[in-house]
DNA sequence: AGCACGCCGACT
DNA sequence: GTCGGCGTGCTC
């Protein structure tokens, strides 16, 4: 029985009563430490070393996994080395909540209860008893319990047309237009009247309790656009030909497809009415209806991997977005998951993306010809103007003349300005962190991006006396500000945390929109005619081997901001000959993967072997070293040369206030494990597939 | 993960 | 003498 902890599965003896019944696959309730929590049963028999306890109940009458789902949680705990716990949490759709009841057993006596349970000779709720009181009970034989789901919230829902009573009718009518109520007081008040009234409607069968309403699926179908023979990947295009190339893929019967995220789903979702969407926004309800009965084309986010159904493909979509990176948990990367699954099941794959991620260039493929990019490059080296150059700002004259839309992109709201001395170059850092603190200018304040360490700007430099500490580096709010000095036009802020109201832009009003890559899951603007990037190379200077991938598949991103139009792209840059530059001058989405996969082939790095990361944090230094060195240390004459890099400190070598040193093993799957048996897990955090090196790791 | 236990250095 | 951080073992 696996619990959805980060531990192995432990054993259970079957509930009483229980025995003898098909386990596998089936949730059951166990006492866990004193509580009462719900796991899976992932396996049966096996020659426990020592007594085991009795599970308290099954939940479900059949199983809820299948043993194809049992066999992808092990092979995912190998793969991930993480514990078959963990991959369950990470997987599983969250249990709704148990209703849990307690008694002594009637035949028992009532002086075995210790004081305080007197009232156990009766039926109780188990909650408000004090589990460590409970569990010798347990122990001992004598309490009897029922477990089971609670009851999930039900609605009231219209059951007849129309009621002869006028009044009465006024209400069903008001049901009806709502859809659904969630309690009798509810419609009362919104029809107006007393509750009275709809008790008559209840007792006369008009309306009655039901399951909530799944929210109706909109779409306006694509014809589809079917090709011979499935591919491996399929590239390039249009936005709306790879929605049509999906349709060809997806045509009949089940189907899984899986998107890194919801944005991006609910955008493909508008062109399949057949599509069921599955994912974390989903109410509860309608998420387990769909998990206990997969059926039909699915689109689904990473969970969507453990539905229990065998569909006839699967389909990944942009298999290259950061998004699926689990950041806690296992920390998973979805891709290779989804391979895996679709291996155990038998069922062909197909990665669907703009541009094709380095791991999956090689499987047979099509690429379809992309309209080329309309792409500007200011070299930052030659031109004048501080944040932005003139070119740049002519570019926005322009938009503003003709009424149009621009969009603004900073790179994260970490690169605002920095304050620098122009005299001595100082630059105020974090104390907990390595990182220079950011100025933001409207809250008059020095951040801290990583930990949120706020502090008040120095009035002059502390290191040489200088006036001459000010801003520098093109921070959002500076763009901002830049842009609204310079321009008629309403400049709007989009962001994860700020979220202007971008109303009057879908209208189709003129105005600017400054913001980071939260844009990219935004609203189409429709008159979208310039994508500006004042610091290009704000996106390029990351410190992992991805970063330039990562650049290159924005740029292409960029391009569809607005399909069916071009927006002119233009990039402010150090570095105009890029390759990631060059790529999309010539129009090709693969040139630029294909160099960088015979880079890290070079290298040594992925997708040639699999990379794990092993992060060591402390608040002091000599101890995050010495902890790093130790695990070096535990692997000489293991591990060669070639196959541990580091330690190394974390490329922001100090995060809230605890030093990070990296340590990377590099091999096969079976050989990582190997290595890792040889290390105490307890002593670090593991990234099994690692995508970015700064920051610390998620719990 | 979360908890108990024991060790050890630090400090009122 | 006590407190808190840290390593270790364990959960069935």
């Amino acid at each position: 029985m696996a619990l959805p902890l980060p531990l192995p599965p432990m054993s259970y003896l079957p509930p009483l009563g229980g025995e003898g019944q098909e386990a596998l696959g089936r949730r059951v309730a166990v006492p866990w430490r004193g509580e009462v929590r719900v796991g899976v049963v992932v396996g049966e028999g096996g020659r426990p070393s020592h007594a085991l306890r009795h599970a308290l109940a099954y939940l479900d009458g059949a199983p809820y996994l299948r043993p194809e789902e049992v066999l992808f949680l092990e092979e995912a705990s190998r793969y991930l080395f993480a514990p078959l716990g963990q991959v369950l949490a990470d997987f599983l759709p969250p249990s709704p909540e148990l209703r849990h009841r307690v008694r002594l057993y009637p035949g028992a006596d009532p002086k075995v209860l210790p004081k305080g349970l007197e009232a156990l000779t009766a039926w109780q709720e188990a909650r408000g008893f004090d589990p460590r009181l409970l569990d010798p009970l347990r122990e001992a034989g004598v309490l009897e319990e029922e477990v089971a789901f609670k009851e999930g919230r039900r609605v009231l829902l219209p059951l007849k047309e129309a009621h002869p009573d006028p009044t009465l009718d006024r209400v069903l009518q008001a049901l009806r237009s709502m859809g659904q109520a969630e309690s009798q007081a509810a419609l009362a008040r919104a029809a107006g009247v007393g509750v009275g009234r709809v008790r008559r409607l209840l007792e006369e069968g008009y309306v009655g309790y039901g399951e909530p309403l799944a929210s109706p699926p909109p779409g306006e179908p694509v014809e589809p656009l079917p090709l011979p023979e499935r591919p491996e990947r399929l590239n390039g295009g249009r936005f709306l030909e790879r929605v049509r190339l999906l349709a060809g893929l997806v045509a009949e019967g089940d189907h899984l497809v899986l998107f890194p995220e919801v944005s991006l789903l609910e955008r493909f979702l508008r062109h399949f009415p057949r599509a069921r969407p599955y994912h974390g926004g989903l109410p509860p309800k309608e998420r387990e209806a769909l998990f206990r009965a997969p059926r039909g084309l699915v689109f689904a986010t990473y969970g969507g991997l453990l539905l229990p159904f065998t569909p006839r493909s699967l389909v990944v979509v942009e298999e290259g977005s950061e998004s699926y990176k689990l950041p806690s948990g296992s920390r998973a990367f979805v891709p290779p998951l989804a391979e895996m699954r679709a291996r155990l099941l038998g069922v062909p794959l197909t990665y669907l993306s703009l541009v094709p991620a380095v791991e999956v260039l090689e499987r047979p493929g099509l690429t379809f010809p992309v309209p080329r990019p309309r792409l500007l490059l200011v070299d930052l080296r030659r031109e004048r103007g501080h944040p932005l150059t003139g070119r740049a700002l002519a570019l926005l004259k322009q938009v503003e003349e003709k009424g149009r839309q621009a969009v603004v992109l900073s790179p994260r709201l970490g690169y605002s300005a920095l304050l620098l001395c122009a005299d001595c170059g100082y630059r105020p850092n974090c104390p907990d962190c390595a990182l220079p603190l950011r100025y933001h200018k409207e809250a008059k304040a020095l951040l801290c991006h990583q930990c949120g360490h706020r502090e008040p700007p120095p009035p002059l430099c502390p290191r040489c006396g200088s006036t001459l500490l000010e801003p520098r580096g093109p921070g959002l709010e500076w763009i901002q500000e830049e842009l609204k000095r310079r321009l008629a036009l309403p400049v709007y802020r989009y962001t994860k945390e700020e979220k202007d109201d971008l109303g009057p832009l879908l209208a189709g009003k003129p105005g600017v929109v400054v913001g980071t890559t939260a844009l990219l899951r935004g609203p189409t603007l429709p008159e979208l005619a310039l994508v500006l990037l004042p610091y290009a190379d704000g996106f390029l200077y990351e410190a992992d081997f991805r970063a330039a991938e990562r650049y290159h598949r924005l740029l292409w991103a960029l391009t569809e901001l607005r399909p069916g139009r071009r927006p002119l792209l233009a990039l402010q840059t150090y570095t105009p000959d890029h390759p990631a530059h060059l790529a999309l001058l010539e129009g090709s989405v693969e040139a630029f993967p294909w160099a960088e996969k015979a880079l890290r082939e070079a290298l040594a790095y992925p997708p040639r072997v699999r990379m794990v990361k092993l992060e060591v944090a402390h608040r002091l230094e000599e101890r995050a070293l010495e902890a790093a060195f130790a695990l070096r240390e535990a692997l000489k004459g293991v591990a060669g040369e070639e196959e541990v890099l580091g330690p190394a400190p974390a490329p922001i070598p100090r995060v809230k206030g605890q030093h990070v040193f990296h340590l990377l093993l590099k091999g096969s799957t079976e050989r990582l494990a190997e290595l890792l048996s040889r290390l105490d897990r307890r002593r670090f955090r593991l990234d099994p597939d690692p995508h970015r090196f700064v920051g610390l790791l998620e719990d």
